[in-house]
DNA sequence: GTTAGATTTGACAATTATTGTCAAGTAAAT
DNA sequence: ATTTACTTGACAATAATTGTCAAATCTAAC
């Protein structure tokens, strides 16, 4: 499956636009979205859903994908982190609102 | 499923022990222990370890229960969250070595 | 082989989030 | 009504994230 920024990579090359057209669109300086889409640097969330719009991508498969990053970025070199993930995955389908 | 906290707070009771000796070890204020137990705060992971050391608890179930809630806390409120964590988990078991 | 534009890199600054202290506040037990 | 355990909330310290900037690298065209 593709990183995040593998998709906007190719979908901005795919556009023809540049790393200043896009940034300057985000608001901040092309060495961040460079590193966004090298998977160097996480997006923010806003970032996420401004990229969908500009680049004409599917907003949900792109959200879908960043979440999923994230959630492997806090579970990384954590031997139980398979284990974690499907108690996660239980509570939050037994309808939990949560604490706080 | 009980939270973290839940768990905490019942084992130390269990143990007769007061939130200001087990803060102690941790050398945490009561104030921060007493929050973690409701919920209210996130331990640290080292927190987590020590707290397994001090009330024997089982290390890895805490620990699962405890990234569970980390997760859970990266996707509140997200209505993608479990279609995420699914992919996190198919990414997770494809063997993935991850970015940077 | 030099220039020009695009991207990358790394040092560091700004901002935001997390983790902690402290002091005052409840509540229950004596 | 004191004492003890715990809770609450304002705020301070620390740590992580997000950003800028300037210089370096890369590529393609002259």
């Amino acid at each position: 499956m593709k990183t995040t920024g593998e998709i906007i990579r190719e979908k901005r090359e795919k556009k023809g636009l540049l790393l200043r057209h896009v940034s300057a669109q985000l608001d901040i300086d092309t060495a961040i979205l460079s590193k966004i889409e090298r998977g160097e640097r996480k997006a923010t969330r806003e970032q996420i859903t401004k990229l969908a719009d500009i680049l004409e991508l599917d907003k949900e498969t792109l959200l879908i994908q960043y979440l999923s990053e994230k959630i492997l970025y806090e579970i990384q070199d954590e031997d139980l982190g398979i284990q974690a993930l499907k108690v996660a995955e239980k509570t939050i389908k037994y309808g939990v609102t949560k604490n706080k």
